[in-house]
DNA sequence: TTTAATTATGTAAGCGCTTACATTTATAGT
DNA sequence: ACTATAAATGTAAGCGCTTACATAATTAAA
């Protein structure tokens, strides 16, 4: 592989001009620019970006955290990341941290290592102490989906609350009055959040909450299916069943159909997230849209303005509001 | 952040003793070892991954090449090459080339100047010559999904043929006889080799290919929908329709439905890939299983065996045998 | 002890770039 | 033609590490 000096010499220049051929952020004559450029193309030429961040200080990558690699919330968020910084010549650095607090602060220690000129973080199980720390060590950070108070313009967080109102409203003004819960995992904080939001509208109907009918998922499927069967085994009363994902959603469907119930005819159900799938759902899932590929792309926009001073345009929205997205899977309740 | 030099101040010992203890792989005595140890963690010193890279030739990266950073088939290869790695204290660079020549080459040369160890590819639109042009380079690749005769050991691919020939031949034994195909884009290699496996299982039922009853899609759901509603309008008289993945059978099934057909009484539709959704759908997709995942496992154990000359264990399977999975989708043809 | 063989540590030369500063060359003003 | 100024290029010192080689300290053998 061509190094630099390699250049040089071909094009008879010395190595500081070859550089400033590259970065072009210095003027060099015509003439000897061709002959660089030509030297270069002859030898196949690729700069070290390794070398370059060593002596620059400067990788023009940002880093990525997320909770995982699958998933469709995951891959919208990645994507939508992705392609935004990828138009604005930076690139992007994935690493996956599992939700669990070590895991998360070994990829980000990783990317911290590669010099990643910012670290955009979906950051879960880690600290908030952690997080402050990485910045006083000039760490530049955004979060996505996580609200620090004294962080408040690094964070990109939904209103995860009002999206947890908006589905259990949706029921209620349907009719339903027995309405049950199937929870994402309390240690994460918008699990807790959508609870909560489905409590206040409970509350505001004059429904008192039931903790029967309320079950601790960990938001995959399957969960989705112990959690129906477990509240159907408690107290089959309910008429409508809300779900903190889609994931979840999907999975008491079929735990649904199981037990011989049709959607949205004996039950109700509404689910969060919008993620593709819930569209090939069948009954087509009602949810709650979360409009996470923006959120994405609200991160890369604010790294490529405070970090990369380009893109300074677009202000920089902190609250994202979630919409209802009404499909099938949520009817009026009638009378038995 | 604290440099090497610091920490080989703070602990009255040279550059290079640090270093050894860094990489653990010179003798240091047990006392040095406990001082470097302490200087380290008092000053919080963190290697600088970029200039270790540089001074080593040694990234201990590996760059991964996807598609897309989006649906659950990539989701599931990244997750599953990633964990893999890691265990191995390895690092995953992830890019994405969507598809286009030009992108795919951009993300690959990324991962070069980043001077990943070696790179797993799922290329599917840059040439051969070109991938063989990185070889030519001293690039340590990996093929995933893509089969280059010459480059035999660097492969590693499913069966597609093999594939789209038992999803045909299931319909063909339950007594179906008019068959409809949605197929993948045909510059996809492995779009090409489904559609190839459905003729063999037709041939091989004596039934004559029917260009009509075949359409071109591009993978995505949505043209799930127009494949169904094209076939459905040219020539409605297909009892089952195959379809090259499981993202345009849930469309097909969703168009389907919309034309008033119950599945599979009125038609029996089987996917490909067997992503995590097809388990979702309503019915239960029947499709075929692509152990996209293990292929991946196969590609990172690859890397380790012959990159970082670490798990040996494990031969390299380069040719994956899909199955089929049974659900509801398919049923058997009854006289009308 | 003395010497040879080990083991532990230090010295210094890079890895391939960037960039401040110095120097040379071109351009313009008079 | 002769400065004064601006533009183009070169020189060399790092960036934070690794590693061959040299040296010093320790241990074992005689």
């Amino acid at each position: 592989m061509a190094t630099i000096y390699e250049v040089s010499k071909a094009a008879g220049v010395s190595l500081a001009t070859v550089s400033r051929v590259i970065n072009g952020n210095a003027r060099v004559s015509e003439r000897t620019k061709e002959k660089v450029h030509k030297a270069m193309a002859e030898l196949g030429y690729k700069p070290n970006a390794i070398a370059q961040s060593l002596a620059s200080n400067r990788s023009n990558s940002v880093g990525l955290l997320v909770s995982e690699l699958h998933g469709s919330f995951f891959g919208d968020m990645m994507s939508s990341i992705e392609s935004m910084l990828r138009d604005a010549g930076k690139h992007v650095v994935i690493t996956a941290g599992h939700s669990e607090a070590e895991k998360e602060k070994q990829a980000i220690e990783f990317l911290i290592s590669r010099r990643c000129d910012a670290l955009i973080l979906n950051a879960e199980a880690v600290s908030e102490e952690y997080l402050k720390s990485l910045l006083d060590n000039n760490i530049e950070i955004i979060l996505i989906n996580r609200n620090i108070e004294s962080l408040q313009e690094r964070c990109i967080v939904l209103d995860n609350q009002l999206g947890g109102y908006l589905a259990t409203k949706a029921a209620i003004d349907q009719g339903h009055r027995n309405i049950a819960y199937i929870s994402g995992p309390h240690f994460k904080e918008d699990a807790q959040q959508r609870l909560a939001g489905h409590k206040q509208a409970l509350e505001e109907a004059g429904i008192s909450f039931d903790s029967s009918l309320c079950f601790e998922g960990g938001y995959h499927e399957s969960e989705g299916q112990d959690g129906f069967n477990t509240l159907f085994k408690q107290k089959n009363t309910f008429t409508a069943l809300i779900c903190a994902n889609d994931e979840m959603a999907s999975g008491a469907m079929t735990a649904a159909r199981e037990h011989g119930l049709s959607i949205p005819n004996d039950l109700s159900i509404i689910g969060f997230d919008n993620v593709l799938f819930a569209r090939y759902l069948y009954p087509k899932l009602t949810t709650v849209d979360n409009p996470i590929a923006k959120m994405g792309e609200m991160a890369a926009n604010w790294v490529l303005s405070n970090i990369y001073n380009t893109k300074t345009s677009t202000p920089i929205n902190h609250l994202f509001k979630p919409e209802l997205i009404i499909r099938d899977s949520l009817g009026a309740l009638h009378a038995d």
